[in-house]
DNA sequence: CGAAGAATTGAGTCCTATCAAATGCCGTGG
DNA sequence: CCACGGCATTTGATAGGACTCAATTCTTCG
């Protein structure tokens, strides 16, 4: 199961800066898709391929938000932290996705990689001169803030009052979802985050979760494989979730 | 304990349009503090105040959206319903909050007052017309969009990983700081909402919520009082909510 | 004053967390 | 190649916090 091969293959040796983003294979999902071409050298000024081994430390909560982000290859996570240790995660960034939509001082959550990441860096002064001066830019950006919202609400719900079956049933279907975007549709899902991540994602321990996906497999509605899992039951999980 | 009652005096009777962007009492706080005087009279072309008696419902989750508000005075409490009937509330609209973030074709939640609200109404396509316009207003706009996503945000992490005495706590505590913002400052926070409107907000149950209460009343860390609370311990109660 | 809804209180249960142990999975190095 | 060690995951046994069901008590308002 190596459904995101094509963008966890993406370079990160040559280092240096972003290898032009007409060829960005993420453009057209990101908020790159706001510029003409004729633009796109304004960005490629401005932008910076970086990349970050698995569990790299992005940014942390609270640091000066110096530069935003464009996922380019692998899965990062967005996540908070009380004193006493427990964390919730508050999302997955897969490629396309956007880090930095705040545009505050500070960072409000902690982000790092699931799996080894690449993505597209931009100082934030640069990035914000430019949102003032690309209304069009903006306008995309609005864009993404309110989908991220309308998720954020969605994930509150499963929070708040849906069952540990539910719930994990309403990830996968998520993640599918979104893998759907990328890649090709594809009943097999992939998993590059440990149990604990998904568990503090979806409010729940470890054992929880684990728990869960046997019961999932006993009723044949899933087969776990490495790094993910097979649905094999979609109608059934669509009636969990919707439930 | 009228804490808010400057709001909840607000017109209604006079029905008929905006009386008056100039002299909005929330005008500063909201996103029409982004044009200036001389822009105000576009505002008042397409705004009209409505009202809505408590319970009432301002739009609901899937219906079109062809209109987005401006709280003026009052409560009124966002929510997603579940096909069996369970609710969770997604955050509590108060004067000076806008709704209509999404800009979407149709909603994404449902929308109710808590108690009399009145409201300012722009029709969708006149106002998005004008945020077309004026990206002063658009860049306001996101500002209030990534404002909600970082609640959105701390929510999740009250949703999922706190018990549901810090989730009390906190909400108190958030209500207090909300209401500083438009009122005076006071330990005395004013709940319009009911249990369970707050058992939904917290996903917790009704029972547990006013158990919670009783619990904090017994420790004289609050009063309980008709139509709020008054907060007795602030620096216990930060220390729940921090921990 | 009395009815209807809201809030509180009580008793018992259940879902999920907690604590603990076993198993599985890899990369390392002999 | 395979044994070893460390980590992730699974499985088991038990406990506890919040839920459920049910009964009062308190408010509000006609």
């Amino acid at each position: 199961m190596k459904a995101h091969a094509t963008y966890a293959g993406a370079s990160c040796h040559h280092g240096q800066a972003g290898e032009s983003c007409a060829n960005c294979k993420v453009r057209l999902v990101s908020v790159c898709s706001a510029l003409e071409a004729a633009d796109l050298h304004l960005l490629e000024e401005m932008a910076r391929s970086v990349c970050f081994p698995a569990k790299a430390t992005l940014f942390s909560q609270g640091d000066p938000a110096d530069a935003v982000y464009t996922i380019t290859s692998g899965v990062a996570r967005l996540y908070k932290l009380l004193p006493d240790g427990r964390r919730q995660i508050v999302g997955f960034a897969l490629p396309g996705d956007f880090l930095g939509l705040a545009m505050q001082e500070a960072n409000g959550f902690s982000v790092d990689a699931v799996d080894p990441v690449v993505a597209c860096r931009f100082p934030r002064k640069a990035y914000a001169a430019l949102v003032d001066e690309k209304p069009h830019v903006l306008h995309r950006l609005h864009e993404f803030a309110t989908h991220e919202l309308t998720l954020a609400q969605d994930h509150m719900m499963l929070l708040g009052r849906r069952t540990a079956e539910e719930k994990v049933v309403a990830f996968l279907l998520g993640m599918r979802e979104r893998w759907a975007k990328l890649d090709r549709l594809s009943i097999n899902v992939p998993l590059p985050m440990s149990r604990q991540d998904i568990a503090d994602f979806l409010g729940l321990t470890i054992e929880t979760v684990s728990r869960t996906f046997t019961k999932l497999a006993r009723d044949k509605t899933i087969v776990i494989v490495p790094d993910g899992v097979r649905l094999m039951n979609l109608e059934h999980m669509e009636t969990l979730a919707a439930a």
